[in-house]
RNA sequence: GGGCGAUUAGCUCAGCUGGCUAGAGCGUCACAUUGACAUUGUGAAGGUCACAGGUUCGAGCCCCGUAUCGCCCACCA
């Protein structure tokens, strides 16, 4: 008798339908789920508990999001299946400086701009834009089966979150962490604001290598100098000859030979017309360029250390944006740095003070968002010392309280801790969190006296003829404090960097140290993200976790490798060889998805998208339709009740059902889920359908319907059915939950497939 | 310059604490089957596991070195 199955999985209408089932039951609270388990008598084992990295809602989520959500689903869907009340928690992060840089674009292609707009109303709307993203992805989460308890989801920018990231902030304060500092920071001159190091590349471009005379001051030293070296000065060679109007010194190393004389003495700095000294500084190199280093402390980071070293005047000749400015010639104002360098190297060549320029290839900063090239200016920034941090950290990894998947990263995420550098969490922004900070008489103020240490408010009334308008105190807090005697506060513009928040993601979605959440579901268990920001997310979380809850936030990280096009490239939208997620769920269906992952994405791997591997994974999956349907079309509707009700016996082929589940529960545990996922496909397939529905085939060929050796042999193969369904459901959720609803329609099952217990 | 990793079949890669007569998927070839299976089944060909040493009864796996490739970090003007 032919049951009314059709023929094959329909992925793309069966798995939304079965996606609202699972939504309504709720089982993804896992409040709900502990109650699951009491009422049908399930052993109630300790919470599970992963916070999600939330992707950025700025954009359609790629297929790395998807392979990341694949590993979290199965492992979480597993300890669902061996009894512990598993919270998964989504959310969306505001990804300031990428969507702050995406939205300006947009309000530009509508003629609008950012400055235009305004503050206030640039927020408000960037985060309706980021409402629809965030709906989209959301929806794409659902597509790969991500068993998620929306009911709790989060955005990066939500009040309840953003008190807690303050209260963060306060605390590092009160800590002496944090505190306001002048440095070389990295500025992108195309997205105007300051860059951690982590937030740049390096990249090989073209470039000039300008050797340029710098004469001594004195006759005597020219005279000597041309004898000596050939010109009347000391030749340096510079990439950026625009820096020379920057420039407080020479340097040369201390035991170059051919400076020997000459350290000490003054050259003029040609057109800027400055006397500037020739100083030692081991840092300097003898064998690049010419072996003197021309000195530009605002401009350049090693310059900028041999300044202090030395105590060397810092003058400032380039802006925000990357616009000459300062006390230069009036002809280089606000030119563009290369029109200047330009400009410079025609006067000096006509000045007969340039003796070559070479063409090279150099690795330059850049910009990882707009591929800009990174200004070098000095800044005042908010910064976070993070060395005692970082301390805490490394002692937890060494302690092995933080197990890091694969084994290498581990030594990774050890070296950068060991080499870390204060943090600079402030960015020229407006989209994400604004620091909460007040400056009594303006941040102008605040910054001077720090930089004139000695110095008071006279001094600075004096220095720039106004009037002060506070005390130069600052106040920490969300609100306006009140102002006395007629004070004015000027709140801070600039907001957090994005990590600051995501850094603390994992307590500050449990509603932070004092929430009902956290007390039940933190530390939590795993931590799933792409090898590439190890550097940004988990050293940040381990730091931040410890520091603010005195516990690692997770005792698991794997990292997933990057999915790569077919030819081995990186997917980027600018070549064109990206392969959108909805396309490859349309073909093939989710669980043929992310089967290819497990198998073929293997954690700290890079790998390339294998179609065919997706296909012949789209295969199995038919390959489990069609034969649970043979079994059921085998059973005739007069047996069905005799066959749901018999007790198997343990026969051989049971026996080795149950060591395959144990086998394949020991690989999810050890999250070897290459193993486990080729392991239920060899298994079913090549086991369970080429020899055992074979041999029972057989077996019942010559049997009457409703005969007991029919029924002790149909129910022996619906035993190895469910359970097979039970241990590849992790791993394949859709096709193994869209049978068992067939069982259940059958009276052959109960309930849904993602409630049910594991061994 | 420093750190990390990779090198196994035509391609993409598994191979956990050393026992391997080295596996999978895809591809290739042969045969079978229109079946529960937008196919599937059976079988075949194909690898001195990068190279050179060492430890061991035994090495794809451990140790030392070499080569090539990749990724990350770093202030080289």
């Amino acid at each position: 008798m032919e049951k009314d199955i059709p023929k094959t999985f329909d992925s793309n209408s069966k798995e939304v339908e079965i996606y609202q089932l699972w939504e309504k039951s709720g089982i993804s609270n896992p409040d709900l789920m502990e109650k699951h388990l009491q009422q049908n008598g399930f052993e109630l084992k300790e919470p599970f508990t992963i916070t999600l990295p939330p992707p950025n809602a700025n954009g359609t989520p790629h297929l790395g999001h998807m392979c990341g959500y694949a590993f979290h689903d199965a492992i979480g869907r597993y300890k669902r299946m061996t009894g512990h009340p598993t919270l998964l928690l989504p959310g969306k992060d505001h990804a300031g400086i990428q969507t702050e840089s995406v939205f300006t674009k947009l309000l530009e292609s509508q003629g609008k701009s950012k400055q235009g707009v305004g503050r206030e109303e640039f927020y408000k709307q960037c985060y309706e834009f980021c409402l629809v993203n965030m709906q989209n992805a959301r929806e794409y989460e659902q597509r790969i089966g991500l068993s998620a308890d929306y009911s709790r989801e989060f955005f990066t920018l939500d009040p309840r979150l953003t008190k807690i990231v303050y209260e963060t902030f306060y605390k590092m304060y009160s800590d002496g962490l944090v505190y306001r500092d002048k440095r070389i920071i990295n500025q992108c001159p195309h997205c105007k604001t300051a860059l951690a190091d982590v937030d740049t590349e390096r990249e090989e471009r073209r470039g000039i290598f300008a050797y340029i005379i710098y004469p001594f001051v004195n006759e005597e030293d020219r005279k000597l100098a041309k004898e000596k070296l050939g010109a009347e000065g000391i030749t340096v060679a510079t990439t950026r000859p625009e820096t020379m109007l920057g420039d407080t010194a020479v340097a040369v190393n201390p035991e170059d030979v051919r400076y020997q004389e000459f350290i000490g003495k003054k050259v003029l700095l040609p057109i800027a017309n400055r006397e500037i000294p020739v100083i030692a500084d081991e840092d300097t190199d003898i064998e690049t360029g010419t072996g003197a280093l021309k000195v530009t402390p605002a401009h350049a980071p090693i310059d900028f250390d041999i300044g202090k070293k030395h105590d060397l005047p810092i003058i400032n000749v380039i802006d925000e944006e990357g616009k000459m400015s300062g006390d230069i010639p009036e002809r280089f104002k606000g030119m563009g740095t290369i029109d200047c360098s330009k400009a410079l190297v025609k006067e000096l060549d006509e000045m007969g003070l340039l003796v070559k320029i070479e063409n090279i290839k150099h690795e330059v900063t850049i910009c990882e968002r707009c591929k800009t090239a990174i200004e070098p200016i000095i800044s005042n920034q908010w910064y976070l010392n993070v060395e005692s941090l970082a301390e805490r950290a490394l002692e937890a990894l060494e302690k092995g309280q933080v197990k890091v998947i694969p084994e290498g990263q581990q030594k990774a995420l050890e070296y950068f801790y060991g080499n870390i550098q204060p943090w600079c969490i402030s960015r020229q922004l407006w989209w994400g969190q604004r620091i909460p900070v007040w400056y009594s008489g303006g941040k102008k103020m605040y910054d001077w006296l720090l930089e004139n240490k000695g110095k008071g408010i006279e001094d600075f009334e004096k220095e720039f003829n106004v009037d002060a308008t506070g005390s130069g105190k600052i106040f920490l807090g969300e609100k306006e404090p009140e102002s006395l005697d007629g004070e004015v506060w000027e709140q801070e513009t600039d907001v957090f960097d994005t990590w600051f928040s995501s850094g603390q993601w994992p307590y500050t979605t449990l509603g932070g140290p004092e929430g009902e959440d956290f007390k039940k579901y933190y530390p939590t268990q795993m931590m799933i993200h792409g090898r590439d920001i190890l550097f940004w997310w988990t050293a940040r979380m381990l730091m931040f976790g410890l520091y603010k809850t005195n516990q690692v936030p997770y005792s698991t990280t794997l990292l997933t490798g990057i999915i790569l096009a077919e030819d081995g490239s990186k997917m980027s939208k600018s070549k064109g060889n990206g392969v959108e997620p909805s396309e490859i769920f349309e073909k093939y269906g989710a669980d043929a998805l992310r089967l290819w992952y497990y198998i073929d994405a293997l954690p700290g791997s890079n790998s390339p998208l294998r179609e065919e591997k997706i296909k012949g994974n789209r295969n199995f999956v038919t390959k489990i339709w069609n034969a649970s349907r043979f079994i059921l079309m085998n059973m005739d509707d007069s047996e069905l009740e005799d066959i749901a009700s018999y007790e198997v016996n343990e026969t051989e082929r049971i026996k080795q059902t149950r060591e395959h589940m144990q086998k394949i529960s020991s690989y999810i545990e050890k999250y070897q889920f290459n193993l486990g996922a080729e392991g239920i496909r060899e298994f079913f397939w090549h086991q369970v359908c080429d020899v055992w529905i074979e041999e029972i085939k057989g077996e019942i060929k010559d049997e009457e319907i409703g005969s007991g050796r029919r029924r002790e042999k149909l129910a022996e193969l619906l035993y190895i059915l469910k359970e097979n369904l039970k241990i590849m459901h992790p791993f394949i959720p859709f096709v193994t939950e869209a049978v068992w609803q067939e069982l259940v329609g059958l009276g052959l099952a109960e309930g849904l497939l993602i409630g049910q217990q594991i061994g």
